[in-house]
DNA sequence: GTCTATAATTTGATAGAC
DNA sequence: GTCTATCAAATTATAGAC
């Protein structure tokens, strides 16, 4: 992927945690890099396709900062601390929601390939967690460890989104002191 | 509102909970009721006035169901947990979410009016909860319950978002398995 | 209250020149 | 790799007949 390539899937990455994969168009991203839609088209045939690369990229990456944490071996705590910032990060001091709400909201309208890529990073979160939750938790097994996992993701999915709606910062602190409970628990 | 209004209006319903409110189109509607859009037009001149009609309805039926079951004077776990099966119902066999994620999702794409009316309807369930949480803890004040019920709140919406995304109902009996853990905080 | 007809705009996508 | 030009379809919305 060329250096057009990748500022169009970063646009398009924005534009879908903004407004969604419904709403962003081929022309608003080219608008953005000063080009027709058409040399869009170029990079990326479909919707679909940009679609894809927009979430393949997504989950690649936290594929690769999941992985980063565990090999720091620090405490599950202070793991899962690093996680809710990276998530914190790409919500605060904007209007953006995050690419894996706002497709998840929209998983009824998506290209098969990209309904796919989302479920593969949800797994990715719950397994990630699960193993960090045993961590904790040793004499935990899988089944309990996976459904704890499930609700702290829910959690923080939950956090973000009323957040956002409620254009309230504090609403993503208050709901994500549950993490550290759940946890524990 | 006539009979035919109320029905646009729960087609509309239906057709924000399972695609959005930028993915729905007032053909799609018209074309459901065997009548044209032109028509749909006649009872809701723009599709502000539709979309916002909607979240009206939505948020005064939960306004009612949230203060009938205050009326029930059940104990605080059983009314929260009708209020669960409230949202369980909504989601449970079909490809629907709910109207409050999908707008909750969209919020930055919705014309101001209903964006006023979702941060309603979540202060609404929220202030619900908060009142619950304080009759489970009488020692409780009201900044420490209001922070609960968004934690509760949160593990709620999240619950669905995530069972619809995986397509996976279990998804959302595991994760709401913290709800009676929060409460009993 | 519903229709036909249509305007104005936007969208995803393609053909072909440069 | 980007452009112009264009298509086909869909969308919100309105005018005016019945």
């Amino acid at each position: 992927m060329n250096e057009t390539a990748e500022r169009i899937v970063d646009l398009a990455e924005l534009a879908i945690a903004t407004k969604g994969y419904s709403a962003f168009s081929f022309r608003e991203i080219a608008a953005h890099l000063d080009i027709k839609s058409a040399s869009v088209h170029y990079h990326f045939p479909t919707k679909a396709h940009l679609g894809l690369a927009v979430a393949e990229r997504y989950r690649a990456r936290y594929e690769v900062a999941l992985q980063q944490i565990a090999r720091e071996q620090i405490s599950p705590i202070n793991a899962l601390d690093v996680l809710v910032n990276i998530y914190r990060q790409q919500i605060s001091g904007s209007e953006r929601m995050t690419v894996c709400m706002m497709l998840a909201a929209e998983i009824n309208q998506l290209p098969r390939e990209i309904q796919l890529e989302m479920r593969a990073f949800y797994q990715l979160n719950i397994t990630w967690l699960q193993a960090l939750i045993q961590r904790q938790h040793p004499q935990l097994n899988v089944g309990a460890a996976s459904i704890r996992a499930r609700q702290i993701f829910a959690l923080l999915q939950g956090a973000m989104m009323g957040a956002k709606t409620q254009k309230d910062e504090d609403y993503f602190e208050h709901a994500i002191q549950a993490v550290s409970i759940l946890l524990n628990q």
